[in-house]
DNA sequence: TTTATCCCTATTTTT
DNA sequence: TAGGGATAAA
């Protein structure tokens, strides 16, 4: 943004540039204050030159400040750009974070009340996702269930959604109402007696456990109290319950809360964020300032205006207008594609135009699609590309097997109590073969009875350790044996190092002594690329060099449990293209952005679609998700869909998104294909700007179409009797009549090899002629 | 206990 | 389609 706003005397450098509400929230230093914030309005300038102001124009000192963001990411640009606005050394000692990242630190801040009151010692690690899953699988087990019944993953979101509004196994037991209720208290308590013999905790306990820690001793609330004068929190919309009372009784006593968020922008329902917290603000603070953000920056006013037209629709919103004072910009381009094949190939040959014609280069463009799994058809268009490319939001690299074996290694030797990574590791490296399940609870019950840690059993089977040790060893039977003692030689040859060894070192040590080399036996592409992977890992943990041994290993595990998808994300983008999921891209921009997938059961996802007769919420966050991936935009948006996609291993029809149904028409240019299906379909008001707008709008841009005959629209086939076909669904067959319909059109009689004689409308077979 | 093979079901989004 | 889990055989 370019737009100067006039000085006023006396005036800090810190509010030049910024228009009049803007330098409101940044002066407006006491007391609550809501910002209210939309897509592009400026809300990163307004909190980093809000602390910016806060540190050089009131003195606050730098660590009484507490900002807290929704990624790493964002909080480490944040630090940049306040550190190039004031200097590096007076942001010194301020805290900035996510939710998640403050917990651990708060919890590790206070190791004695984290073991005296909550039953974990200070080498506590966290589980992720994973490691979630696989408690899960055991606690049902444990409570008797039948994991097919019972699905853990239900059960993993039942107990999160529990401990996202601060409830215990106990208390949800007293509002139990059903025996699915009963069911979920079940596997939550055993779950948690999982987590605490592990000594680990899981992402809402790092929410939850500080909160209970504070009522347990309250002194040292109070203390966080005192020291955080100002507190300042982004995406406010996005938080949960837990989420807003850590940070009401962070805030209680001085009461300086700057809260910024967009209800709109609202899209993490589903992980109980709790879109009160930012409605019901007023209420809890009554004399808060409230401030409007709502000139867009970012994008063309075209761009807006559907965005706006789109939003308007939701029914649960604070009805108000987003506007910009940029250009008109290009027309928002609508394409159908036969399937998604053809969909990314359209993607990157458009991104090539784009690029060829210098109006953006690959780092500039993302593209943005609803499910993970339509990641991987996109990179293999990428791929075969010339373009560079990275995923946000897909298998990530620390969820990679190989990498996560290592890592439990790491894990096993900073907490040997880490029961899943230990599982794992007998599971997955050499030396666990011959280990089975029976001998696990020879060790699990040896472990149990002495109150060790589960790795002690082995290490008890070791001479150096059982000569010191005041309790007899466990007994294996049979073939278990020799495992068992030689994954005790090995740990304690591991654990000796440990505290000496850089992490990079250690690696060395652990690939050694595991032999884990020959877990990778074949020479394939992929077993190669599953070791490079490994490699890459030990590049990555060269990183902490530096770091004292016994801090590195701790701080890493830290780093690598709490690391989001777009936390590494490089900032220039490196020549890439980004590949990114809706939700990963809140809080970014792109010059150009693609929205794949527009379709109805994708964006909105089908579940919010067989919801919406009963909840409307769904529907309205999936709107409001398409939402901000239009507004990620700045000057240029496409929205694609397949006419045809494959899922569940079927092809089923594509129909166009019905959010896209309120861009306006003259906002946008589409290339959809006309058919009998699609014209009967219930109207749909972007094909009202179809007839003639392609051929006529066209020649007069830009992107004037290079002609891309398989692409948009597709032809259809000359089909001829005798032809040998191939259909999506149907697979080959032969064309054995043709008939000439009233309406231009043909009917295909065709012999399928697999699926036998089918009639199929020749514009809508979509058939690919083989001979 | 390990390995191979078959069958079944599932797909939303993430710290 | 793919990945997980169950089953059978060695």
């Amino acid at each position: 943004m370019d737009t100067i706003f006039p000085m006023t005397e006396l005036q800090s450098p810190l509010l030049t540039g910024l228009n009049p509400d803007q330098q409101r929230a940044v002066t407006t230093t006491e007391g609550p204050v809501l910002v209210v914030a939309g897509p592009g309005s400026g809300k990163t300038r307004v909190l980093t030159h809000r602390i910016g102001y806060l540190i050089q124009e009131r003195n606050v000192s730098p660590d009484q400040i507490l900002a807290v963001t929704f990624t790493n990411k964002a909080a480490r640009e944040m630090r940049e750009r306040i550190d190039r606005l004031i200097g590096e050394e007076a942001t010194d000692g301020l805290v900035m974070g996510t939710f998640h990242s403050l917990g651990v630190r708060m919890l590790r801040e206070n190791p004695y009340g984290v073991a005296t009151h909550l039953d974990l010692q200070r080498n506590f690690v966290i589980y992720d996702g994973g490691d979630q899953m696989e408690l899960a699988k055991t606690a049902v087990k444990n409570a008797g269930l039948d994991p097919k019944q019972v699905a853990p993953r239900r059960m993993l979101s039942r107990i999160s959604a529990a401990k996202s509004v601060l409830m215990t196994a106990n208390e949800l037991a007293d509002e139990a109402e059903s025996y699915d209720d009963e069911v979920v208290v079940r596997v939550y308590k055993e779950y948690e007696k999982l987590l605490r013999a592990a000594n680990a905790v899981d992402f809402d306990d790092l929410l939850g456990l500080p909160i209970r820690l504070f009522d347990a001793d309250p002194a040292i609330l109070e203390r966080y109290q005192q020291r955080f004068r100002y507190i300042l929190v982004d995406e406010y919309q996005d938080t949960n319950r837990v989420q807003y009372v850590m940070i009401s009784a962070l805030a209680d006593q001085h009461r300086n809360l700057f809260v910024v968020g967009d209800p709109d922008q609202s899209i993490y329902g589903w992980r109980q964020a709790d879109i009160r917290n930012i409605l019901d603000f007023r209420n809890d603070y009554p004399d808060t300032t409230q401030i409007n953000l709502e000139i867009n920056y970012r994008s063309t006013q075209r761009i807006v205006q559907a965005a706006d037209r789109v939003i308007q629709e939701n029914e649960q919103r604070i009805d108000r207008k987003i506007r910009t004072i940029n250009e008109e910009g290009e027309l928002i381009q609508l394409r159908e594609l036969a399937d998604q094949q053809h969909e990314a190939q359209f993607i990157v040959s458009e991104i090539r135009r784009i690029q060829a014609r210098g109006i953006a280069r690959p780092e500039d463009i993302a593209v943005m699609y609803r499910t993970t799994a339509q990641s991987r058809v996109l990179e293999e268009a990428f791929r075969t590309s010339e373009f560079r490319y990275r995923i946000v939001g897909g298998v990530r690299f620390y969820e990679r097997k190989e990498v996560r074996d290592i890592l439990a290694v790491l894990r096993l030797l900073y907490n040997p109590s880490d029961n899943v990574s230990l599982q794992r590791v007998i599971d997955n490296f050499p030396i666990g073969r011959g280990f089975g399940p029976k001998a696990m609870e020879t060790a699990s019950d040896w472990a149990t009875e002495h109150s060790r840690p589960t790795l002690e059993a082995f290490l008890a089977l070791t001479p150096s350790v059982a000569a010191k040790s005041d309790v007899p060893a466990p007994v294996f039977s049979g073939v278990g044996r020799t495992a068992a003692s030689r994954i005790g030689t090995t740990f304690s040859i591991l654990m000796e190092r440990k505290n000496t060894l850089s992490l990079a070192e250690l690696f060395d040590s652990i690939v050694e002594v595991t032999d884990y080399r020959a877990s990778f036996d074949g020479d394939s592409e992929e077993e190669l690329q599953r070791w490079a992977n490994v490699q890459e890992l030990r590049n990555d943990l060269e990183r902490y060099d530096h770091v004292d041994p016994e801090e590195a290993l701790p701080a890493y595990l830290e780093q690598v449990a709490l690391i989001a998808d777009v936390d590494s994300m490089d900032e220039d983008g490196g020549g890439s293209v980004t590949l990114i999921t809706l939700h990963s891209a809140k809080g970014l921009e792109f010059p150009v952005v693609f929205i794949a997938g527009a379709e109805e059961g994708l964006l909105p996802i089908s579940r919010a679609v067989e919801a919406e007769a009963f909840d409307p919420l769904p529907m309205e966050e999936e709107r409001r998700l398409f939402y901000v991936g239009i507004t990620r935009a700045e000057k240029i948006l496409y929205i694609t869909f397949a006419a045809n996609r494959m899922s569940y291993g079927q092809f089923r029809d594509g129909v166009v998104s019905r959010f896209v149904g309120n861009i306006p028409a003259e906002a946008m240019r589409s290339s959809v294909r006309e058919s009998p299906r699609r014209a009967s379909s219930r109207g749909r008001s972007y094909e009202k700007a179809t007839p003639g707008s392609f051929a006529s709008k066209v020649s007069s841009s830009w992107s004037m179409p290079e002609p891309t005959p398989k692409l948009v629209p597709e032809p259809i086939p000359d089909y001829q009797v005798g032809n040998k076909v191939f259909h999506p669904k149907f697979g080959e067959g032969q064309i054995n009549e043709i008939v000439e319909r009233r309406d231009g059109d043909k009917e295909l009689g065709v012999l399928f090899a697999r699926h036998g004689a089918k009639r199929l409308i020749a514009s809508m077979a979509k058939m690919d002629i083989l001979s």
